[in-house]
DNA sequence: AAAGGTTACAACCGCACCTTA
DNA sequence: GTAAGGTGCGGTTGTAACCTT
């Protein structure tokens, strides 16, 4: 229980609701002038009516100078995927890695749209009958492309919303489809099971998009940002156990081979997570599937040049295509 | 054109963590 | 060691704008 705490101020003075354009003006002049220094003192300073809270959140995910607005590009988007996947809803974590984005904006971007369309994907996923298929049929995607990102995702999405996940038959017309992922894998002593990075009872799945592509293009841009230790990153990618001759296994060997040949310039502060995807691309180019990031990202955000849902359908037809293991 | 529904975003609330005295 | 202050975080709610009927 958290302990009781005195109120930032008087809370019967204080107006609470939209800010005025006058009160932006206040607090952006006082902190130009005098930093924000004790967020409790400030509005009184400032000549704000509102609490020291309030007035750090406007600044915070509003006023501050560094906000990038407008829309989030596919590239972000599939970053916080990937991230969400990791950290789960740790928003500010998640934040750190996409400069100019404040936590509030992602939390509202997932909370409005990632969430409801990574359902209905997965569930369309779930639901999906191969043409071809006379009988049960096990229907396994490759790799954790975007299609998997978004399965892993939504699985994280419908275990908050106490739904069946992975590996369900779905009864269909008198047909049973099993549709599987293979990004879970085998993992022996794993102390990063008991991290609180990974949830259970899912966190294979997301120790599988570690070793995956997707965990990759993360690890590789952890590095660059800083936002995980060169030691945290290693670690956790040992206590991986990888078995021999394993699409995971492959995987790694392709994500090591990614990184070394990596000779791009370094980044500089400013995010460029489009480099990383394509980098990435470039190291899976063996594997025949193909999926289009950017198209999937623009299905799920539901860009202006996209064709709304008829992208899915045109990919869902396409699983048939997967090589059957 | 109006009413009702939906979406996206801003803001608030309560709790937890960290620091300091 | 502990209490209190300051701050950050995640969940939730409120609301304006937009869309549909």
């Amino acid at each position: 229980m958290g302990k009781r705490k005195t109120p930032f101020c008087d809370m019967e003075k204080m107006k609470r609701g939209v800010w005025s354009p006058e009160e932006d003006a206040k607090l952006i002049q006082y902190i130009k002038e005098h930093g924000h220094g004790t967020w409790r003192h400030l509005p009184k300073q400032a000549g704000i009516l509102r609490s020291g809270k309030s007035c750090r959140l406007r600044w915070m995910n509003y006023l501050r100078p560094d906000i990038k607005r407008g829309p989030f590009a596919p590239e972000e988007v599939a970053t916080i995927i990937q991230l969400h996947g990791l950290f789960g809803n740790k928003w500010a974590a998640i934040a750190s890695h996409l400069p100019g984005r404040t936590d509030n904006d992602i939390k509202n971007l997932w909370n409005t749209r990632l969430k409801k369309h990574l359902q209905s994907m997965n569930h369309n996923l779930l639901t999906y009958q191969s043409p071809s298929s006379s009988g049960p049929s096990t229907v396994k995607s490759d790799f954790p492309s975007t299609r998997q990102m978004v399965k892993c995702a939504s699985a994280r999405v419908e275990a908050e919303a106490g739904l069946p996940i992975e590996s369900s038959s779905i009864k269909t017309g008198g047909e049973s489809v099993r549709v599987e992922a293979e990004a879970p894998l085998s993992i022996q002593s794993s102390s990063l099971l008991n991290s609180p990075l990974v949830d259970k009872p899912y966190s294979d799945i997301y120790l599988g998009l570690w070793n995956s592509i997707v965990g990759g293009s993360f690890r590789k841009t952890a590095r660059k940002s800083g936002g995980l230790s060169e030691n945290a990153i290693s670690q956790t990618s040992l206590q991986m156990k990888l078995e021999p001759g394993s699409i995971v296994e492959d995987q790694a060997k392709a994500n090591r081979t990614s990184a070394s040949s990596d000779t791009a310039p370094e980044q500089d502060d400013s995010y460029k997570p489009k480099v990383d995807m394509m980098a990435v691309s470039d190291s899976i180019g063996s594997n025949e599937f193909t999926d289009s990031s950017d198209t999937a990202l623009k299905l799920l955000l539901d860009f202006p040049d996209d064709d709304g849902m008829e992208f899915l359908d045109e990919q869902m037809g396409n699983i048939s295509d997967f090589p059957n293991l």
